[in-house]
DNA sequence: AATCTCTTCAACCGCCTCCGG
DNA sequence: TCCGGAGGCGGTTGAAGAGAT
């Protein structure tokens, strides 16, 4: 619960604010979201801060109208993982989860007028599948089939290469288990049958990222 | 030009999970 | 083992801008 502070400050952010916030995170670093408002001396409650910063201030946000390989990307993650923003937001880099369910709402809930019986989905528990395929760094066992394009695109190399970059994905490189079910579900999302035998329907998909991330 | 309606998206709310004491 | 605090998430709201009438 939030302290009940006198009155503290709600509604859209001040430009001043926002620099206040971005000093204190630049000076002590993301976290301790508690401590943010005080250090910053922001009249904001801990979790307004985190948000304006995971949303709006981060400086690896990216901004303006999803790629359509984002935007296909999204589509086929919402299919496996459901409404995961989170999740689905960490496989597009720069895109927070915000963004992901803003868009979603947006655009594409209307264009799934009635879930079709593919969307109606028990969200699955992803496992890493055993693939006897070498996973190709350049990821052409199957970049023939244009309906494949999230797997040739920036915001799915992350999913397929080793992404030092400063964003906030996390990076598989160490991890061929978890690229390599990512790889396959992506690939065959358009068949049921491709992902569905192998998949232990007893876990949850938290369950699944947590032991991909090693947490 | 004025008003109404629709769209967009930043921000809030409430709940859940995790962790340390 | 229990409890409380903090972090994090998804759902929802509402203000502002855009477009339609």
């Amino acid at each position: 619960m939030e302290a009940p502070s006198l009155s503290v400050r709600k509604g859209a952010w001040t430009e001043e604010e926002d620099i206040l916030l971005k000093k204190c995170i630049e000076k002590y670093g993301e976290g301790t979201w508690h401590r943010v408002p005080f250090r910053a001396g922001l009249n904001r409650c801990r979790k307004s801060c985190r948000l304006r910063w995971l949303n709006y201030l981060k400086p690896d946000i990216k901004r303006g109208a999803f790629a359509d390989d984002e935007v296909d990307l999204m589509i086929r993650l919402h299919n496996l993982l459901g409404n995961r923003w989170s999740l689905i937001a960490g496989r597009l880099p720069g895109r927070t989860a915000n963004d992901v369910k803003n868009y979603w709402n947006t655009y594409l809930r209307k264009k799934m007028v009635k879930p079709s019986p593919k969307l109606n989905i028990e969200v699955i528990k992803p496992r890493p599948l055993n693939l006897s395929v070498p996973l190709d760094k350049n990821n052409n066992n199957n970049n023939n089939d244009s309906d494949h394009a999230a797997a040739s695109t920036p915001a799915s190399n992350s999913l397929v290469s080793s992404d030092s970059g400063n964003n906030s994905s996390y990076d598989f490189s160490n991890d061929n288990n978890e690229i390599m079910w990512w790889k396959n579900m992506l690939m065959n999302e358009d068949e049921p049958q491709g992902f569905g035998n192998n998949i232990n329907h007893s876990a949850s998909g938290d369950q699944f990222i947590n032991e991909a991330l090693g947490v």
